[in-house]
DNA sequence: CTTTTTTTGTACCATTTCGCACTAAATCCC
DNA sequence: GGGATTTAGTGCGAAATGGTACAAAAAAAG
């Protein structure tokens, strides 16, 4: 996901232009940053502090860009977040569609979507972040008509992707014909809920694996 | 202004004392407030807005203490989140013990208790306000080492509550001895704490205990 | 009535915060 | 090189924020 987007032409002749869109030639003064590592650190300090308590400064310290460049290229502060948002959640739902898409038992399905949750929310370099879905729910999802309409449909959609897996394991005989796709789904999606307040809580790993591990273990029966 | 607040004893000779300690007799001017009263509203403000968004200002007039009583009241901002986050914790234990303390099967039991969350998410005048445990994990709980405590010990204190019930449950016949109760609480748990993220989202009631339905169905086998 | 004690409420301060002029710089086009 | 165009960076300013000093007010105690 993190292509180098290629920057500007710079540094020497447009050479070597990777795979993006590529932009053909600015015109003015090319950028000093980058505008996709630097809605990465902005995704990256708004998941550390939320909204309300990152400032402008903090958001201009972290991506490199002084405040008014930072306004230029994304707008303002709430624009930034809604951006950042949505840049997790293009990236959350490309990892989980790579997942979807392996032909594997569900047991290893639900391991590998649970493992991949485990570490988008254990990372962090003071301490883990958490879910950003469960952080914008309890913060601006109340105040925020669109902000909240985005959490509604990354919760739906994870409920989705659950539910497609367990359909498709019970096509499969995988699982009893008395199993309820949506139900069980409802279940996993409640397990990463969960998870990502308690890796916020710094609840250690191993113990959030073992609650993995037994929740897959009565969601698709015990190995 | 807004002197309606008639609190302590006085109007009279100190005759109807209810039931609390009461004060015996407080010697300068009387509070224009109840403490008490002042500090659901606080709390109320907190669950809407959380810590960083809501301002002195906000909180001194939801309370309708100016900010110097409140700060001579109960301290700094911080500390009047903290004892906010307190009484709430009080209360909601209370109401799982009072649940707990019934000698009842475990789907009722477990009826009960999300009945109750979910009648603490939703309640608000402007929209359901979900879990403050789970909000303050998304917010607070990474950089102040104390309100984590507190967050750990609200999550820890649900598993255990769940588990209790799960536990007495076994004993009682009620579920197969292979249930392991550790994890059908923890189960139990994250169904709370997804109600709380989705009634954040403005998911209507009727969802949510379908969810809660489901997950009852699937921790202690269906009806 | 006077003193003492406690709370109220106004006013103020130092900082932070967000947003935006405005100037300087860097690149492209002719 | 000269002009056009785009971005960088300094810095200002109005508003909000958290916190507090201080005097007036209200009650009990003497």
């Amino acid at each position: 996901m993190v292509q180098k987007k290629k920057g500007p032409p710079q540094g020497g002749p447009p050479a070597e232009i990777t795979a993006a869109p590529a932009e053909p030639k600015r015109r003015g003064r090319p950028r000093a940053y980058e505008p996709d590592v630097a809605l990465g650190k902005a995704l990256e300090l708004f998941r550390a502090t939320g909204f309300a308590a990152t400032s402008l400064d903090d958001l201009s310290a972290a991506t490199g860009m002084n405040r008014p460049s930072l306004y230029g290229a994304f707008g303002d502060k709430r624009e930034l977040y809604i951006k950042s948002y949505q840049r997790y959640r293009d990236s959350a739902r490309a990892t989980i569609g790579e997942i979807l898409r392996q032909d594997w038992p569900v047991r290893r399905q639900l391991e590998a979507l649970f493992a991949a949750a485990l570490d988008i929310y254990l990372s962090g370099e003071e301490g883990p972040r958490g879910c950003f879905t469960v952080m914008t729910a309890g913060s601006e999802a109340i105040a925020d008509p669109d902000i909240r309409a985005m959490v509604q449909n990354a919760v739906t959609e994870l409920d989705k992707a659950f539910a497609h897996c367990f359909r498709r394991a019970k096509e499969k005989g995988e699982l009893p014909d008395s199993a309820d796709p949506v139900v069980l789904a409802q279940l996993a999606s409640a397990t990463i809920h969960s998870i990502a307040v308690r890796a916020r809580a710094r609840v250690p790993r191993e113990a959030l694996e073992a609650i993995v591990a037994g929740a897959i273990d009565v969601l698709v029966g015990r190995k």
